[in-house]
DNA sequence: ATAGTGACTTTAC
DNA sequence: GGTAAAGCCACTA
């Protein structure tokens, strides 16, 4: 018998990725988000399952998001704020404006527009 | 295995 | 209102 390879541990490629279930459930979690609605990071992280993994989650979105049918401009700070940098944060505005959410100084007021998850 | 990084959060001034 | 530091998770320069 000749020896095979052992199967080495290898960084995921992005398909790969995708298919990682902290992923889905991010993505999942994400797209939940009602429309006119927003929540924080650290609030996906948690309706994820994956508590105190805000990071994760701005990462998972930074990598996948852009060109899937997650309305990723609905996550922000936990204070309303937009995190993006670049010209990405002028479009999550524009994006959030275009659902009647009100964005001052690139930032919303979570009282009024927190996505409150018992709702849906 | 260690150090650095980031679409984060919380706490303490 | 604001900044600073520390803690946090997972990925990687």
């Amino acid at each position: 018998m000749s020896p095979r390879p052992v199967p080495r541990k290898r960084v995921l490629t992005e398909a790969e990725s995708l298919q990682d279930e902290r992923v889905q459930r991010i993505l999942a979690t994400v797209d939940s988000i009602p429309e006119g609605r927003v929540a924080s990071y650290g609030q996906v992280a948690e309706e994820a399952g994956l508590p105190r993994a805000a990071r994760f989650v701005g990462s998972v979105l930074r990598r996948f998001v852009a060109n899937r049918g997650v309305p990723w401009h609905r996550v922000l700070g936990s204070d309303g704020t937009i995190r993006v940098v670049g010209g990405t944060a002028r479009d999550q505005a524009m994006l959030l404006r275009a659902e009647g959410v009100t964005v001052r100084n690139g930032r919303v007021r979570m009282a009024e527009v927190g996505w409150q998850p018992d709702e849906e």
